[in-house]
DNA sequence: TTTACTGCAAAGCATTTGCAGGGCG
DNA sequence: CGCCCTGCAAATGCTTTGCAGTAAA
């Protein structure tokens, strides 16, 4: 579709391209001035929200209200504590054949899917039962 | 685990309990105010906080950065565009059998968890068309 | 020249926190 | 009497926006 690409833009993907992981907008915008790619950081949100409705980026908002980028391609889903906040990645993803499927039953031109667990990690199991165990 | 609820946690849930869909805490605090149970803002949010923890509570936080929460038990998953930020919901729940295989396999206690497809609407394909032949 | 992009700083908003008063055990 | 809960208001942190300068077509 839109091809027409900013400068910015190019920069922020290819970034994102050499991190393969998700990364904040913040984050990001540190990082690209330590490879002397300096933007400011209006410019880091604007050029992710372009990308993103490509459909070139992908989002994941954390409960802490701090956004995740990374590329649409990756098909990596978490195990989030709600404790701790600690995520986990795994490996599973049982959703992917329905993407099709939903394109038709609703119409919608789908770009990609977010799919997380909450819960508690083993660690704050045990955080929770010393705390039980502590006050009766 | 820890019964122990304040009066605005039950409050909280009485409310959530009845109203049977997501609400951010915003306008969860409005509409207790509106049932004569008035609380301060930072009590809702605390008690919100303390329900999610027990897991009693799940919270889905939408890219605008507000969280909106529900009872743990619906297992309801969305449909959401990223131009327009419309949700539609989606029946389907291919995912509900993994629980109890990630809470062996990554030893975690799972609460709940949330799926969502990120795209365009059917209204925001034809929006992009549009301003696709109007330029050029 | 005309339009779109960018940087900076200010504004916006949901959420969190400090502190003092109040209720419950 | 002591501790936890609560309200209020201030603070925090991410993100967005207004505006003027700049680069690109």
């Amino acid at each position: 579709m839109k091809t027409r690409r900013t400068r910015s833009q190019i920069q922020v993907l290819d970034l994102l391209k050499q991190l393969k992981s998700a990364i904040s907008a913040q984050e990001l915008y540190v990082q690209l001035r330590q490879r002397q790619v300096s933007m400011g950081l209006a410019t880091v949100y604007r050029s992710l929200e372009s990308l993103k409705l490509e459909g070139a980026v992908q989002v994941r908002t954390l409960s802490s209200g701090e956004s995740l980028y990374s590329l649409t391609q990756e098909d990596t889903h978490h195990l989030t504590c709600v404790r701790c906040g600690s995520s986990v990645v795994m490996a599973e993803c049982p959703v992917h054949g329905l993407e099709s499927h939903l394109t038709e039953s609703h119409h919608f031109q789908i770009f990609y899917h977010t799919l997380e667990f909450f819960g508690l990690c083993e660690q704050c199991q045990l955080a929770e039962e010393d705390s039980l165990t502590a006050t009766g």
